[in-house]
DNA sequence: AGAATGAGCGAACAGTTGTAAGCTAAACGG
DNA sequence: CCGTTTAGCTTACAACTGTTCGCTCATTCT
């Protein structure tokens, strides 16, 4: 086996150890070197012949979660050509991603908040495209000017988001509530925007 | 003094470390028993006097920072009489509140995702707070149907408690911005649910 | 006054952590 | 084919962690 290859494959035993260590009660920072080295079947010294510390390993894990979400985001658009109600089926399709990779997504969403000022902006960095592409498709699809599609594609974002945290605590009998309230949640605010949009001053004593 | 003046004293001392020592880059999980203990100026062993381990500590924490949101609350209401605009004054008064004590907002904010299910539940609970006084609210302002006024509460404190989030990692010259953009986002969600919220069916490709 | 309580302390222990130094041996490049 | 490179190892160290034990001594209770 090549060298190179050799080490590639380490390498990725040493992501998927800390992958697979992370959980409900454990989050990365409460990992130890030593315990992914062990459980990557390498010396605890020998990790360092792959990341510096474990502060490039933690933003090598926020990378790989980005992709699967950059993923997730293709998927979805697929999904919708061939379903059409775009709502339910990126909620859905969100919450599938979130039930079946309740690792990774613990992951963003913690670092999201972490003590971490890089992992902060890595996740910032990764849910910005989530965003970006959703006050596109709003832009296109809608009379919204660009600021109010993005603000609207933000507020969008962070109910969904914050649904999937939901949803880790949850138990499973609760998905499909969950899954219907971020519906009508989102349906209130592209309702909301489209029809209330321009119209930035006061009114009522709302 | 006293004996349980004292001893009460000496409480408040290691809760008061512990406040101090909470940053953007030491959260609750990374604090140390003993170092704790040092700041307040006891012996590590004597920390046991008071509580039976961190975690203890910490759900008082939780508990403090949720006393403080509850005073939020009527501070904000109280506003609101004397000023008119529900929402303007709502998110204003929650914005000030972040920015003054960082620290306590962050605490919330990180062990609502944290590895302890037993901080998760209890910051949850000092939401619902939140979530249910809104709720309550809009049942009694709007037309709202009960189920609904709960999920468009819910939406409401979400994207309040989300630019909190935001404006802890962001510079002072944004809070304008983010205080505007998150007080659109609850009109948007207030009028679409005013106008939207009998019609749970399918309609449209949104 | 005398006994009991209990907050606080110092010393000590067993574990864990990250990381430095130096070696081995296998793959590599010339 | 021989010298260089380097992934991985073992050993070692210093720093910290939470926690137990037994003591002191001021306050409290009787």
């Amino acid at each position: 086996m090549s060298r190179a290859e050799q080490k590639e494959r380490t390498r990725r035993a040493i992501i998927n150890a800390a992958f697979s260590q992370l959980s409900a009660d454990k989050s990365f920072a409460s990992l130890s070197l030593r315990e992914v080295a062990r459980e990557a079947g390498i010396a605890p010294t020998s990790f360092y012949r792959h990341f510096a510390d474990m502060d490039e390993l933690g933003l090598t894990l926020v990378d790989e979660a980005g992709l699967m979400l950059r993923q997730l985001m293709r998927q979805a658009r697929q999904r919708i050509e061939k379903n059409g109600s775009v709502i339910r089926t990126s909620v859905e399709t969100f919450m599938e991603f979130v039930i079946g990779n309740s690792n990774v997504f613990r992951l963003l969403l913690r670092e999201r908040s972490g003590t971490s000022a890089a992992f902060r902006s890595a996740v910032a960095r990764e849910i910005q495209h989530f965003v970006a592409e959703l006050a596109e498709y709003l832009r296109k699809e809608t009379t919204c000017p660009d600021e109010l599609a993005r603000a609207q594609a933000e507020a969008m974002v962070t109910l969904v988001f914050h649904t999937g945290a939901d949803a880790l605590d949850a138990p499973s009998s609760q998905y499909a509530y969950l899954t219907s309230r971020t519906i009508t949640q989102l349906r209130w605010l592209a309702h909301g925007a489209a029809s209330y949009g321009r119209k930035p001053k006061e009114q009522g004593t709302l």
